[in-house]
DNA sequence: AATTTCATACAGTTTAAACTGTACGTTATT
DNA sequence: AATAACGTACAGTTTAAACTGTATGAAATT
């Protein structure tokens, strides 16, 4: 399965390379990039020292890449009769899982964020009566505008990134 | 207008810390996010020299960081009278300005590696007569295939990101 | 039960990014 | 014209991330 001329074994590195890129902007770091798409180009699920060896790693790097490919539900675990080791393989249908990973990916910073500013901002409701100088009072109700705006601005997001979702698997039966 | 009591300090502390994360989400460096963030909560422009005091970082690192945000069109050289120092302003649209700076970024990329990759598909078209040994036929093939679906993964990234661009400045009078 | 094979925890190293301080050229002020 | 104030280029340093090799514990094989 693996490249055996020069020419395929040059392309596939290229292809590595290249793909790896795109997928890096679903905030996957380099390693993990690479280590998907060799997952993904050899189709057949592969073992950590198989990794090892495609990519000149080390096995450790290997079991790190993966857990976090698995946690991002990117990369599933299977299970072959006979096979002692851990076989991973990548899921096929590249644009669900990665826009579905990523979305919530959004949601869920979004959401907490907002979560976050709103704190800051009932703070801001209580103590603001504790304070007397004309020139804080003006500088507070400031920075509560600004705070309303950032969390007008998480709403957005949230709504934006919502409405993004692929739909669902069923409802897209081809 | 810089917070002149512990508490706002704090505070403005706090606010900076946390909505930078969420500006890191639009692939700012934290520092990128944090000069952002400050920027905006000044309302008035600021000089790097201010800034550098604000964040407690070198006039250097301002420098760099502004350029960026100038770069990304996030943050505004403007001109003052009499003042001779260069002054920088965050844009108030939050939304939109990070929106449409993502999106684009994200239209750029996915456009630039779909080339790549088609590149990568046509000189396989081109040298694939020249193999005769099978079991590499049969390996280019599987390679095309994945080529395939990699260049339709772009596609609909593309798509999907257009479809979110935010309504034009002139269309959404309010 | 002893041995081998595996995945991963851990400590140390390498590598890349962020940052600092000085030096430089440019523009404004005297 | 000389001086001062400014932004940034550059070289060196610090800091954090990625990676390696060994050690360890668990599970399978003998």
């Amino acid at each position: 399965m693996a490249p055996n001329s020069q020419f395929l074994e040059e392309l596939h590195t290229k292809v590595i390379h290249e793909f790896s890129k795109t997928l890096e902007m679903f905030a996957l770091s380099p390693g993990e990039a690479r280590l998907f798409v060799t997952l993904y180009l050899n189709g057949e699920p592969m073992t950590l020292d198989e990794m090892s060896k495609a990519l000149g790693k080390s096995k450790t790097a290997m079991s790190n890449g993966i857990k976090s490919l698995v946690d991002l539900n990117l990369v599933e675990r299977v299970w072959k009769k006979g096979v002692r080791k851990d076989l991973y393989q990548a899921d096929e249908n590249l644009y669900r899982k990665f826009m579905t990973s990523y979305i919530q990916k959004w949601l869920d910073a979004a959401q907490q964020q907002e979560h976050s500013l709103k704190q800051i901002e009932s703070t801001l409701e209580h103590e603001v009566d504790k304070i007397r100088e004309p020139s804080e009072i003006e500088e507070i109700e400031e920075l509560y505008n600004r705070l309303g705006d950032m969390i007008r601005f998480h709403r957005l997001i949230t709504k934006k990134f919502s409405e993004m979702k692929p739909a669902s698997p069923e409802a897209s039966v081809k």
